[in-house]
DNA sequence: CGAATGATCGGCT
DNA sequence: GCCGATCATTCGA
């Protein structure tokens, strides 16, 4: 079933992070869709968070819908290619979100390869958050889609396929070294001995 | 208006 | 392993 919005409103972001292993994310355009289940994440907890694009509450037209009430996304382009999908968290006011890393492919593997221009299955169709939006088709334009309501294009669902902390392997966010003392803050979650993921450092 | 800068990836060595 | 791609966004002049 999808997630409800008492999931993605709790103040919580790091919780909220390991919360999602094991949820899957779904995308639908044009009748077309593609799943997969999340196997790594990070987690962005706004002000107070130097690699946080809403470190000190900025304010721009671009981190805008941060501040909206959890249940949305924030797509944004990194290095002028890639395309980040990330979740956006808490109450109204506070800039919270989580970056998805890594997925299981799960549904529509041929499109994923297709999207990816990959012709064999391997863990680099959609391992990396530029890679597994591409897979799943998500762009900039999508920043600010609701993934609540019932016409949505995108979502994410719970499959009933809990994680227990055993399986949960916390290390430091993957290129933040310019975030001083917050890079060194284990907010990069990941389920241990999935292929579909890379190595933590 | 101009310049610098990435929450990265993939190809090549 | 290293390096170049490639551009929206941001900030300062």
């Amino acid at each position: 079933m999808r997630l409800e919005k008492s999931f993605y409103l709790r103040d919580d972001v790091v919780q909220i992070s390991k919360d999602l292993l094991g949820k899957y994310l779904v995308t639908e355009w044009d009748q077309v869709r593609t799943a997969g289940k999340i196997v790594e994440t990070e987690a962005y907890r706004g002000p107070e968070d130097k690699a946080s694009h809403a470190y000190g509450n900025r304010f721009t037209s671009r981190t805008k819908v941060m501040y909206e009430e959890g249940g949305l996304a924030y797509v944004y382009l990194c290095y002028g290619i890639h395309h980040l999908f990330n979740v956006v968290t808490g109450p109204k006011g506070k800039p919270h979100a989580v970056l998805i890393r890594a997925l299981e492919p799960v549904e529509s593997l041929d499109l994923m390869l297709e999207r990816r221009g990959i012709k064999k299955l391997q863990p680099r169709l959609t391992a990396g958050p530029g890679s597994l939006s591409k897979a799943m088709g998500i762009q900039t334009a999508h920043s600010g889609f609701s993934l609540l309501e019932g016409d949505s294009p995108i979502w994410l669902e719970d499959r009933d396929e809990p994680i227990v902390p055993e399986q949960i392997q916390a290390s430091p966010r993957v290129g933040v070294d310019y975030a001083e003392e917050c890079a060194l803050w284990n907010w990069r979650f990941r389920i241990k001995n999935s292929k579909w993921t890379s190595l933590p450092k």
